[in-house]
DNA sequence: TTGAGATTGTTCGGATACGAATAATATAAA
DNA sequence: TTTATATTATTCGTATCCGAACAATCTCAA
């Protein structure tokens, strides 16, 4: 845990603040941990299986999702690591200046940028993802084998609901 | 989903990448499951609930952690909203030009921030809990009845095994 | 053919976001 | 008392991150 306090301690306060309103503690602890995991994971990975390649975690989602798209158009990319355009942008110059992916024009589709990846960014990935999937296993370690469908399954429901 | 692809399309293009290793799909899909929910809730909650207030998520967190635990110490804000103290400075700032909330310095302790919500913050909050709540109860909703609390357990440990 | 409307990637402005270095303060031992 | 060590918030540099505005390109109806 990152803070010092206790969940239930938390519960209790936000009660005294609002004991005139009815809410549901239950949706508050999902969508609280929610961010609190994903921050966490995101800063573990950061610190050490992406530390020693100098990549930011949207970094090596984009170069993921290139390695297993490629050829990828630009909007591909953005939706499939859930960032904007925008933000794709600056992070393809990133890419580019390390040498690990460049950018060419569609010949079919003038707007259109396609996105692939140089020989250092293949050979990076080919031995990143290997180590990276190892962390993400001890990661979800702590939660059990038989609840860790269910786990993947209520993250992608909300997505869903949110997103569809 | 954001992306047009099937998470077995993806495991597929990547067993197809990776034939050689082994490679646990399970965990893949839990934490690439945990980003795109979170960040998918996260770019909700902004365009939806907060956007009339102009706070961004950080923002808002702080301002709540604030809320609750004021008069909090910037260390303390820092760790229950996952971010680190760099980025508190720089959020702190933003809402002491917004008006709701002000730093002063500990008298017991001369290295310490104190942060307390203004009138502005406190009727902000008040107005504004009530209603994240309900967009979390929206955001939860997919999820059934029974699995809320399995969900927000797992999260939980996942969080534990890396911080602890 | 042309011109209105849609789509795409980039630019711009502003707000996070973090690690490392820093200055201020506190604490401890010598 | 003084000195070394530790702790804190801030500053600095750099990299996201997004919405809005923009220019380039495509589409398709008139």
């Amino acid at each position: 845990m990152t803070g010092s306090h206790t969940l239930t301690e938390t519960e209790s306060r936000v009660a005294n603040r609002l004991s005139h309103m009815t809410l549901d503690f239950e949706a508050m602890a999902v969508t609280s941990n929610l961010f609190r995991a994903a921050s966490a994971v995101r800063n573990h990975f950061e610190r050490t299986v992406l530390a020693e390649s100098g990549l930011s975690w949207t970094a090596f989602v984009v170069l993921w999702v290139t390695w297993i798209w490629e050829p990828a158009e630009t909007r591909e990319i953005a939706a499939e690591a859930s960032i904007s355009k925008a933000t794709l942008t600056g992070v393809l110059t990133t890419l580019e200046k390390m040498g690990l992916a460049k950018r060419s024009r569609s010949a079919e589709d003038g707007r259109l940028v396609i996105v692939t990846l140089l020989p250092a960014g293949h050979k990076l990935m080919e031995k990143l993802f290997p180590e990276f999937n190892k962390h993400e296993v001890e990661v979800v370690e702590p939660v059990a084998k038989g609840q860790r469908r269910a786990l993947a399954d209520s993250l992608r429901a909300i997505t869903a609901k949110i997103e569809g």
